[in-house]
DNA sequence: CTAAATGCAAACTATTTGCAACGAT
DNA sequence: ATCGTTGCAAATAGTTTGCATTTAG
């Protein structure tokens, strides 16, 4: 761990955990003034690769980098707007139908936000 | 429906559902010699929107051109390679705890594959 | 002393956009 | 005649890479 290993991953588990790599670039260059994107990425993909972070691909939008802690994501169809929720854990059920040997799963729920509800209306 | 996004359309539909933009692009050529890759974007776009096919958004890939009807996927963590399963439709269950008004939801499983499993022994 | 991490610039991949020409109503 | 679709080229966004330099064990 290096100190912006570090201090990207502090950065991340203090966050809401939806942040891309540009915004979390931002935010450590405030401390850090001299680091670079590309240390950013190359220190992003290093704590994927140890688990220690997920990787969150969608649709339209940059990745964005997530607490490790189990929860599920609830996506706005519309604007894009991403908030946690915790579904119960369904890996049980998942090891019952396809057997052992599951290390994880992604589950992403669309719907309209309240605000876009209210648009449409 | 023109004739492009018609051929789009089947072409996703015939597969095995996971075709990125460059290889639907390829195959069309086949049947369209003239045709460009940012026709094919534009079509898969609009395919999206009207909620004909699904992207899907994997990290470390390009963006893959799916089959609406319901399924999961089972991803490799090692190799990517994908496969569907399908997996009971959690929807109830989801609106139980979350209300009314889920649209959709994707849920990708990981896994290693028989083959990455084979080799890290 | 060595190996890993960093800064920098350039490369690269996937995707989108602007615009002129085309085609089907 | 009009409006959406296409081809083309260029632009953009996000991310990765190569390499010389620095840093830490």
């Amino acid at each position: 761990m290096t100190k912006y290993s570090k201090q990207i991953l502090e950065l991340i588990n203090q966050s809401d955990g939806h942040m891309t790599a540009e915004q979390l670039f931002l935010e450590l260059k405030k401390k850090e003034p001299k680091v670079v994107q590309a240390t950013v990425y190359n220190n992003l993909n290093t704590l994927c690769q140890k688990g220690m972070i997920r990787k969150l691909s969608l649709a339209g939008s940059p990745d964005r980098y997530d607490k490790i802690h189990r929860h599920d994501h609830l996506i706005c169809k519309k604007c894009g707007t991403l908030s946690d929720i915790t579904f119960r854990d369904i890996t049980g059920d998942l090891e019952k139908q396809l057997g052992e040997g599951i290390i994880s799963y992604d589950l992403n729920i669309y719907y309209l936000c309240p605000k876009c509800r209210e648009k449409s209306e």
